[in-house]
DNA sequence: TGTTAGCACTCTAGCGAGTCGAGTGCTAAC
DNA sequence: GTTAGCACTCGACTCGCTAGAGTGCTAACA
């Protein structure tokens, strides 16, 4: 069977309808509203074959129709695609938004946490932004400082300008001048380079070229590397998490503590993340409905992401999650103009 | 009407079965249990006068008693007379807890966030804990290094060795000597210094002294003030929140949504900090029961709260929130382990 | 005078029958 | 191929009933 024009019409309007009532939607209902004028017998026989197209659902005999997940993909895959050319078309707006956004946003997890509160404010769903992923990120500034005899503290700044700190315990105290020399080292040798980058071979070249050294900057170069990579574990900020008891079909106990579930524990988010960020053909949005969304926990909503980008090849996440009936049309527009707002704002400052 | 020794043993066999049960409890149930061997009847008359006395409550006219907060209130402030009692007698043992905690915890945040987790799954409730309160606290340390041209990084570490960060623009380059005078004059006159103690007079006496480079300290000692009242917003972190769900009295939709809310809008939490901080007597372990909550969305709920100590004068906050039918006994015991626990743990390393 | 047995009463939870109405599927006519 | 019509299905809702837990009150008892 095929998927004809009219069906493709018909189908459309079931989920149009369905997603502003949520309730299952009758033949009568379709043929009445829709430009189609075709009597609802005609309609019900349509829907029968999309039944078993299995684009629609029937929850049960004398109720009407509800989108299945292959139903609503098709709807999302067409929006897509319209989207798509809306973008092309129009030229990017000035966005209420953004003023909300640069307001305070002095500092990155501020501005992530408030990125988060905006989405999630603006759409009433829920809404998460992972902080831009350092994995292929250039090491820009070291610099190591003694804080106390056997105390040093290392400050790591990298593209992005985000900065970490490691204390540093040493063996034996560490003079001036070996703390100069140290620092010399690091930023000649590191500075510029991934992360990923930096591998055995150099640390061996570095210990050599320390000298006598060499003990302390086996020290520090470890508390460095695990310094970096202690803060893999990628941060996520939530919001609007509360946002989920306005849908019914989300709220009863079960659906409601597992999507709380999954929010509290990052780790869920963060395999989100990696899936969308692996995914990303540059702003790639993705949409995940129900049962194909990466994070098990999720299966009963869908899941909106989009890709930011901080500065060449760093990238972050956002996301949005909501019902399966969610206004997909508008989360789209939202999620998109944030991202390039994002964009902008980061080539910029 | 009094409160006589039979009254008050029937109050606490009532409280004590409903928190086992969480049904209402009738009075054959009591007459069955306890060790007074009282008739059901003679138990009904009593409870017909603890329900005017307003201590429990009655549902509807054929249904048993169930606890009021002002019988609650009654059971824990009895509860905690007795644990004063225990903890006098009894030697500190050691905790099992305490190998999950020491485990990772080389970074303050993990340490917190590890808490609350240990505590959410060990109590079944939902936990939350507040970074230390640095507001009484003393510079350690403060470093600043040039990064690029412009730009320079300004590290403060105060005692417990959290640090911060902040990225200084300035106008003009700075030379490494002016950095190394400035470094100098700064470590000399903030090391040790309360924060809240660095007042105009101080930073003026700086400006003199930094002579013809008073400029740039103006900005870079602003930049320090900045950096230190931005992160007054006091960090929370929270675990558990799902645990809420398997206590059907909070379950549903409304209650839900609101406690829910209260985590994630960390601002209620906040004043959940700062209202247990201000009443706190060392360790002061606190109970809100109900409508007693500083957090309203918590009305629902019962909040148990504490204090630790980091170092002299630098205290955060635990809290446990639960039902109001929740195992009193055991938070006790569970969170004064704790604070315990983390007092000698910061006084050791 | 405090305690207890007994009994009528109250109220909820749960069950089953009955009804309503939305919606279907099928057939026959257009 | 489309439509009108009609019997049928099935969940949601209502109503009445019952069982059971628990109460409050009274009267008897120690």
């Amino acid at each position: 069977m095929d998927l004809d024009d009219r069906k493709k019409k018909i189908l459309l309007a079931i989920i149009k309808t369905y997603l502003d009532t949520g309730e299952p939607v009758g033949s009568r209902t379709i043929s009445k509203i829709d430009g189609l004028s075709l009597s609802s017998a005609t309609i019900r026989n349509e829907m029968a074959d999309l039944v078993d197209m299995g684009y629609i659902l029937q929850p049960h005999t004398s109720a009407g129709r509800i989108p299945s997940d292959k139903g609503y993909r098709f709807y999302v895959d067409q929006l897509m695609a319209e989207k798509e050319q809306e973008i092309v078309e129009r030229e990017r707006e000035t966005d209420e938004m953004k003023d909300m956004l640069i307001e305070k946003a002095d500092k990155m997890e501020r501005l992530l946490k408030q990125v988060a509160k905006s989405l999630s404010v603006n759409t009433n769903y829920a809404a998460m932004i992972s902080a831009p992923q350092y994995h292929m990120n250039r090491l820009k500034f070291i610099q190591l400082s003694r804080m106390e005899q056997n105390r040093i503290v290392a400050v790591i700044v990298v593209e992005g300008n985000m900065i970490k700190n490691q204390i540093i315990d040493v063996e034996e105290p560490i003079d001036d001048e070996t703390l100069l020399k140290l620092n010399m080292l690091l930023n000649t040798t590191l500075n510029g380079m991934a992360i990923e980058d930096i591998n055995l071979s150099i640390i061996a070249r570095m210990k050599q070229q320390a000298g006598e050294q060499a003990g302390i900057i086996a020290e520090v170069i470890d508390a460095v590397a695990e310094s970096i990579k202690a803060d893999e574990d990628l941060e996520i900020y939530t919001s609007g998490a509360n946002n989920i008891f306005k849908y019914p079909e989300l709220a009863d106990n079960q659906k409601a503590s597992e999507i709380i579930t999954a929010f509290e524990e990052k780790k869920q988010l963060t395999d989100l993340v990696y899936e969308t960020l692996s995914h990303s053909d540059e702003h790639g949005i993705q949409v995940y409905i129900g049962e194909e969304s990466p994070v098990p926990n999720m299966k009963d909503c869908s899941v909106v992401t989009a890709t930011y980008e901080l500065d060449e090849g760093i990238h972050g996440t956002i996301g949005i999650i909501g019902p399966k009936r969610m206004d997909y049309d508008k989360v789209l527009s939202t999620i998109k103009k944030l991202t390039n707002e994002l964009d902008s704002m980061f080539k910029k400052g």
